[in-house]
DNA sequence: GTAGAACCTCAAGTGAACTTGAAGTCAAGC
DNA sequence: GCTTGACTTCAAGTTCACTTGAGGTTCTAC
């Protein structure tokens, strides 16, 4: 309740990073975060955690699964805490990964314009949608529309 | 097999589509799309259909869940089937909400170059991020990162 | 010293979006 | 006419990311 203290308990952590408390001890469970324990068994948090809890949080906001977050936090140093160098390794591929989104999301708003606007909303016609149905009987459809054909 | 044909099996849909006959029965059961019946009771859809499954992928891929989309679906008219006009009232709305979605990775991407970069990615220490942090106690952590407060 | 809040573990439940399996029917080619 | 593959229903299983609940301990404040 201090303020200052330089270790903090899981309701501490949970008010400051916005995220529950059983959530914490989800991630705990799942090896993204770690815990000392105080002699009566209840966790203490160094304040980087919070550093380590705003990267999970960002990287779900990405896209990324639980397991793929763990994949990239394994590659922080374990014998000290990270620098901001060591951060932004990791950040690396991100934008990336971020920069694909935003342009998948972008094909998709103006293939709505595009087709929803011109009535050709249609996998039946829309040689720009899909040219494999007009081939008829196979390809992936809507996929290609989405990008993920290359 | 025909390839001419004015209806498709339920197969036929899949590979065109590239939605699972599995997942095409799950998106009826729940209401996302119908089916006439042959004499057999095997499924047989208008091509019509297509178009709306492709309106289903694309739905997800913004964001949208099941029922939201099952939502947007029942706008169209029953009466017949949906124009251009028709289909591009639903993605009016859809706009607006791949551009806020585009922000929120904008916004992510300059987080990760201007907070990561300078190595100040903490909720403890990182004011842009997160000045409830300073008043320490109460605040949502990442979420205003991440643009939920507003 | 006692009430109540905050913490602990462990098991089970949740919801979203499907998939899989069992058991059977239908259609097409030879 | 028979095999093979595509289809049918219905129930149950799967994965992801958590949450909830039971039953118990610890900390804080009065």
């Amino acid at each position: 309740m201090c303020g200052m203290t330089q270790v903090l308990t899981i309701g501490e952590v949970a008010t400051r990073s916005g995220v529950a408390a059983s959530a914490l001890r989800f991630y705990e469970e799942r090896g993204l975060i770690e815990s000392d324990r105080a002699g009566s068994g209840h966790r203490r948090y160094p304040r980087a955690v919070l550093r380590r809890i705003a990267f999970i949080v960002f990287a779900q906001r990405v896209g990324l699964s639980l397991d793929q977050i763990a994949g990239e936090l394994a590659k922080l140093p374990t014998d000290r805490v990270p620098t901001g160098r060591d951060w932004s390794r990791l950040s690396g591929p991100w934008t990336e990964l971020i920069d694909a989104r935003i342009a998948e999301l972008e094909r998709l708003r103006s293939s709505l314009g595009d087709c929803i606007g011109c009535g050709c909303l249609s996998l039946a016609r829309c040689p720009m949608a899909n040219p494999y149905d007009r081939a008829a009987g196979h390809g992936p459809g809507p996929r290609f529309w989405l990008g993920d054909r290359p």
